[in-house]
DNA sequence: TAGATTGTTAATCGATTAACAATC
DNA sequence: TAGATTGTTAATCGATTAACAATC
């Protein structure tokens, strides 16, 4: 079992792989933590838990790598997603092409604003509210993403682990409860604001 | 020095204390740890970083704890930003009221797209990229927000970095370069996607 | 009082860094 | 060959957990 700390890193590692010019075809561990702000000792030590022969005075094969880490991170496996809030943030998220190229694949976008539901966003409807639990039973949606306020994204969620989702992706900063079966992934972004902030007053 | 593990958790107390009816006064580190998945022997832990007395039997004094983590954490301090990238999720930061509340203050978005340049976003007027470095140096403008495609990213960070942008809020997949006295912040969402996958299919 | 809960010290655990031999 | 870089083991560091006396 890959460490959690250790996976984070390994995708650091492919995204950085993946930007790079194809006529690289190799990439020390000093290239790697350089770009990443990662000391070179952590990455070697990061890639003795995959698969991949470095070579010395070379580094590790950048296409090898990199089909590697596709695999291992389950790059290729398209996840059936709905989304929970029409508002700015849930349309950003279904529009945003970096998730549809990791194959989140969306199937429908929900809210209770009257104004909102029948319209559409692209090739996705935005449905009302009532439509959920329907809707991720017939199409075995696997992931919902909760873009609510923080005092309905219980609510959300609750009906989402009824419907049987198998996880959440939450963005309202609330702390949801969640039966141990459904993962629970929480991106809150007023506490990353306040961290940077802490930062950038600490240190002067 | 606290440490930055515990202020992270300190600003998810902080958040859970905030959420509470104002009858309860007093919170223990069984409620706390409960609520946010923490075993109430570190959040003990990380009360002994605080200057607050908890009570046997009773707890931390509710309102006593607001207070001083509203300081700690800085809460009360005002950021004046800018965001670069008008897009949904720029507008979507712009508009979000998690952040407002947080004393994050938006003073103007910026863009490339002369399809947006002129409009505005409620109060907030879209400007032309060539304005940033001035309006940044007229202002006092102390913190970035990209949310520019990550192709440009670097670009954009270098021009804000020469008008002398103390921090960096980066929601663009890059590995951006930073001199180290400006603070870098990624807010990488594709990969919070991933790693939610991952723990998906891997348990079962 | 009895029982719940804090505050603190010691033990454990895990992650990072340092060091260095092996190798191309 | 000399020099750069991997792979791996040992040392260090830091964070979490366990244990328990103090206290209301």
């Amino acid at each position: 079992m890959i460490p959690w700390v250790v996976l984070e890193r390994l995708y650091l590692y492919y995204s950085y792989v993946e930007s790079l010019p194809p006529e690289i075809s190799w990439v020390s561990s000093q290239m790697l933590g350089e770009a990443l702000g990662i000391s070179p000792d952590l990455v070697r030590k990061d890639m003795t838990y995959c698969d991949i022969k470095g070579k010395p005075r070379q580094g590790y094969p950048v296409q090898e790598l990199k089909n590697y880490l596709r695999k291992l991170l389950k790059l290729d496996e398209e996840v059936k997603s709905v989304i929970v809030g029409a508002g700015r943030l849930g349309s950003a998220l279904a529009n945003y092409d970096g998730l549809r190229k990791n194959n989140m694949r969306v199937l429908a976008l929900f809210d209770v604003d009257p104004e909102k539901v029948g319209k559409s966003l692209g090739d996705l409807s935005i449905l009302p509210l009532e439509d959920l639990e329907g809707f991720v039973k017939k199409n075995h949606v696997q992931c919902g993403v909760i873009t609510v306020p923080a005092h309905s994204a219980q609510q959300v969620c609750d009906l989402l682990v009824n419907a049987g989702i198998r996880a959440i992706w939450n963005f309202a900063p609330a702390a949801l409860r969640v039966p141990h079966h459904v993962h629970l992934r929480n991106e809150n972004i007023v506490q990353g604001f306040v961290l940077l902030r802490i930062r950038m007053l600490e240190v002067n």
